[in-house]
DNA sequence: TAAAAATACTCCATAGGTATTTTAT
DNA sequence: ATAAAATACCTATGGAGTATTTTTA
């Protein structure tokens, strides 16, 4: 029942410094962002490297490189440090609970058309609470809420997302855009997947999640992808409306996208595959209560689709 | 790309002495466990809890007691400090591989059968790698492997591991023993679990995992339990010899236990399961390399089992 | 009235500062 | 020549010590 209590080699400062360097790659910088001076985190540093008995960075020619070692143990500092942040916060949370900053990400095929329902319930019920919101594509938003930079992610489970703690939010199924004139344009009935085939289907560039999501679905109905990708959406929507070829919208994106000229809008049976969104966020994160009454208060501020 | 550096309210020297105060429930035992005088402790502990704002230690009675903060906070300060003492580790790893103490649990049920054959190659490839071994049911295993007592554990995949890394040794199916008068114990071929219907069979007390799994097996062929249980794989061994009724053992026990007088061993089919030995360790270990190695020496000094 | 934690103070080790030199492009 | 890291040296904060008082079972 008892841990290992003997002092330990390096403090949470010199950590911090050793990720400074690292991620400024220059002595100086990182004592500037550490708002120290440079001879302070130079000496620090080697304190480290000499109780560890390692050295971390490789300072011969221009710039800082990490040794072998130090890209391991640099991971591992962050590790740590992101615990004690986490420590902190938790801490915070027992002398205020749902007060303070939260930092969310959001993927761009989400954050235009589910922000501006879910804000203003927010900020209704946790007026305390102040919301920063991000927007970058799935890969980055693991990374940054891995590193402790985000404190959850508004991202659509299909994609990898590793090991998060997560709430589902809604269901959000694929939608057909067409321009006006298209054969399959007219009627609001179901549109098969089987009716694209030998389409032109028009996606998001790489990276996008939605794109892999679309493009499953297409393979399935041997759809042609298009030659040209857009890096929204609403460039998306633009193209279909001028006729280059026709594409797959979350239903999220419909109430807003829905207004334009030259476009038609037709759904996918109930059967077919659609995303689902949802809050993620990293395990056993200080935030974990918080964000539960987050996702319930974004659950009911946009009634659940029916599917 | 870049983390919040920003000061911590708390150094690991400071979340050491909260833990240690916690695991004494007194400050000044604590104290003395970290080799400081209770006033220094005392200091710490106050500055701790006037930085985080929040009181971890109710120290009105006899005694300490934790506050619910206390029971959250310590328990995250023990993950900060395991992560610490991992990049602490892992930098002795960069300096000298495969040199140093590990620190091995095994189950009851593997121990006293498996150690013997092992020790000897591992000594041999090993050389300047210290082996600790520490005898303790899965439970304990996991619960000491989370906390940084243990760098590795011997168990059974088949129990509730949790979140373990892990490497496969080889497969261990169950065998029947019977007292030697027995209407089953003719005959070295296989016995079906049905055969079994009707008998008292006698297993090991709760907690051991060979227990459960036995157990499992039992519940498919309708076989009672009767009602003594024993502390360990000889005792009930003892006990069948005895006549008190027939029992299930592991495969791996057989060259030791099947010596005895008045002791028949019958096999089951192929088919039926059997238990899966592991060797097992937290998720990025810094030991992971040498654990992976000490596996592979493992399997070889002890020929997969045809099952 | 003991046993344990808190307080009062003293001290020094070390993180941090400024000024300067060394190094490498 | 210049920019960046290392060195030299000084300062002062805060972690740790001893002695003592306060607390409560």
């Amino acid at each position: 029942m008892d841990m290992d209590l003997s002092p330990l080699p390096v403090t949470l400062r010199q950590l911090q410094y050793v990720v400074a360097v690292a991620e400024a790659r220059s002595f100086s910088r990182a004592a500037a962002t550490c708002h120290v001076s440079q001879p302070s985190l130079s000496a620090q540093i080697a304190e480290v490297e000499s109780s560890l008995g390692v050295r971390l960075f490789e300072r011969d020619r221009a710039g800082v490189l990490l040794t072998p070692a130090g890209e391991v143990l640099v991971e591992r500092a962050r590790r740590v440090l992101v615990e004690a942040r986490d420590l902190a916060q938790a801490a915070m949370r027992f002398v205020d609970p749902l007060v303070g900053n939260l930092r969310i990400g959001v993927i761009p095929t989400i954050a235009p058309y589910l922000l501006p329902e879910v804000m203003p319930p927010l900020r209704e019920a946790f007026p305390r609470l102040t919301l920063l919101w991000t927007e970058e594509k799935t890969d980055e938003l693991v990374a940054r809420l891995g590193r402790g930079e985000l404190d959850a992610a508004l991202v659509a489970l299909e994609a990898d997302l590793g090991d998060l703690e997560h709430q589902v939010l809604f269901r959000d199924p694929f939608v057909v855009a067409l321009p006006k004139g298209h054969r399959l344009a007219k009627g609001k009935s179901p549109l098969r997947l089987e009716d694209l085939a030998g389409e032109q289907v028009l996606l998001l560039d790489d990276g996008h999640c939605f794109r892999d999501q679309a493009l499953s679905l297409c393979a399935r109905a041997r759809v042609e992808e298009a030659d040209f990708r857009a890096t929204s959406l609403p460039t998306l929507v633009q193209m279909v409306t001028a006729g280059v070829g026709v594409t797959l919208l979350p239903r999220l994106a419909v109430p807003a996208e829905s207004g334009r000229a030259n476009l038609a809008l037709r759904p996918l049976p109930s059967s077919a595959p659609g995303r689902t969104v949802a809050l993620a966020w990293r395990h056993r994160s200080p935030f974990g209560d918080a964000l539960r009454a987050l996702a319930a208060t974004m659950r009911k501020a946009r009634p659940v689709s029916r599917a």
